[in-house]
RNA sequence: GGAGAGGUGGUCGAGUGGUCGAAGGCGCAGCAUUGGAAAUGCUGUGAGCGUUUAUUCGCUCCGUGGGUUCAAAUCCCAUCCUCUCCUCCA
């Protein structure tokens, strides 16, 4: 949610930060709700400062045995009057909101110009591609022959777009979940796990709702959605708060399995486990003051290359466009894995600063002493990263002429003496 | 799923139609007291919006949404959540 007094005092500001999104909003239609607004509620405010005036003299004139008829009638007319205000005010408030919601984050200015995601901008690389001497297979052909990947019987179980992870596939999903949860817990990062439904306000606050609502799996006969991320049901923690200011910064991981309907995808990475309408991720979620924000989108990312460094898989960081940059984010890194199979680099973890844009939607505050007047945090997230994704990685990077995988020596501990995958 | 009780400020808790944004306790902050601290005393202590900037005045908020009334924390309806008992169950 953007600040409407920016939008008041600033607007050729708002318009301008949008442009450079390509999103063209009704700014001055949004300007004269607000002005219509205000008017309204000076004038009811008017009113209802007489209306509780004369209310306050009112026992007093019982006591007295006045005649209170008259007054009743006059403000039985005030009385109605305010109403009609107060319904116009509601009427105008759902008309901005339904405006308001859709509005996309005002982008950092530090954010590239660029149209697609070709024109994010590499920060730093981590290794170079994995180079073989032989002809590498991709994940879904190893994941097969391995005996460990199965979406056949997933389809004929759920439907497309699903996998069945099986034997020592399975165990090494879990292998990799338990060393991201024990590799960030160990930084300071609060463990939770949260439900993996959520009801609609929590959607709107973090941005997934109103505007991209075929994205989500709605659970039929209730209001709860299957979370798209650990983001949304963590973030949401904290929902109406205000948060003590020597507390700060927050810092939660969570697992969850991510639920993505992948509308608009049709078509795109029907292989392997790239897609896929169910998938598990490790997330990380800070709340911050203003001012340390993007130290800690920084930290929060280093953090996030550190378990793909412990993994020895290569990787690349990419400063994300303009033209790629999420609805809710004002500046966003992506973290690529190299993909064999894809002979290019994937998308493995997404990290943004939200600045106050979901702490707005979500009234998520904080103060540093009681006198000071609260002011809204700002939240940081990215995946620590996605399971399903190093899953594919390991499976290519790692693999053997003879089709075998050899698994990362970090994982070990966790693969109850299983090094190899054959 | 059935029966009942309840949701009030950071917290506990009073308040069943009017002068209630709301007693009191705890907590917290400031001041006094002290060599320092504890204890004690005094004062203060929610959020948002508008206005003013003299820390002014006004409006809204007692789970949420509607209703009744001149007037609602208080009455009515719906809804969500919590607790107790029964039923069912991994």
């Amino acid at each position: 949610m953007i600040d409407i007094k920016l939008l008041r005092t600033e607007p050729e500001k708002v318009i301008a930060a949008l442009a450079r999104r390509k999103e063209i909003v009704d700014i001055e239609g949004l300007l004269k709700l607000d002005t219509k607004k205000r008017e309204l509620i000076y004038e009811a405010e008017g009113k209802k400062a007489e209306q509780n005036a004369v209310s306050k003299q009112i026992p007093q004139l019982k006591k007295d045995g006045k005649d209170t008829t008259s007054i009743f009638e006059e403000m039985k007319k005030l009385s109605a009057e305010i109403k009609k205000y107060d319904d116009e005010v509601r009427e105008i408030d759902v008309k901005m909101n339904e405006i308001l919601y859709t509005i996309p984050n005002i982008p950092n200015a530090e954010v590239p110009d660029g149209d697609t995601d070709e024109d994010n901008i590499e920060v730093r690389r981590f290794m170079e591609p994995t180079k073989f001497d032989f002809e590498p297979l991709a994940h879904w052909d190893l994941g097969k022959s391995l005996g460990i990947l199965d979406p056949e019987t997933a389809a004929k179980v759920t439907g497309a777009r699903f996998h069945i992870y099986s034997g020592l596939g399975a165990r090494l999903e879990r292998a990799i979940i338990n060393f991201y949860l024990d590799t960030h817990t160990s930084k300071g990062y609060r463990e939770i796990f949260p439900p993996f439904m959520v009801h609609r306000d929590s959607m709107v606050g973090t941005g997934q709702l109103p505007k991209f609502e075929e994205d989500a799996f709605k659970v039929a006969n209730t209001d709860y959605f299957l979370v798209p991320t650990a983001e949304v049901p963590v973030t949401n923690m904290h929902r109406d708060e205000i948060l003590d200011g020597d507390k700060l910064p927050l810092k939660y991981c969570a697992y969850t399995a991510c639920f993505r309907a992948e509308a608009g995808s049709a078509g795109r990475d029907t292989r392997g486990l790239i897609r896929q309408h169910q998938f598990n991720k490790v997330e990380l979620v800070k709340f911050s003051k203003p001012e340390n924000s993007y130290a800690e989108l920084d930290a929060l990312i280093a953090d996030a290359e550190a378990v793909l460094q412990a993994l020895k898989l290569p990787y690349r960081v990419v400063k994300i466009c303009i033209g790629d940059l999420g609805f809710t984010a004002a500046m966003k890194y992506d973290i690529e894995v190299w993909m064999p199979s894809y002979n290019r680099y994937v998308e493995i973890s997404s990290c943004s600063n939200f600045e106050d844009f979901q702490a707005r939607r979500a009234n998520i505050k904080y103060k540093n002493s009681p006198k000071e007047k609260a002011q809204f945090v700002h939240t940081i997230n990215g995946s620590g990263v996605a399971i399903g994704r190093t899953t594919a990685a390991i499976l290519e990077n790692f693999q053997n002429e003879d089709g075998s995988i050899t698994v990362p020596d970090i994982l070990l501990p966790y693969m109850g003496g299983n090094d190899v995958i054959r």
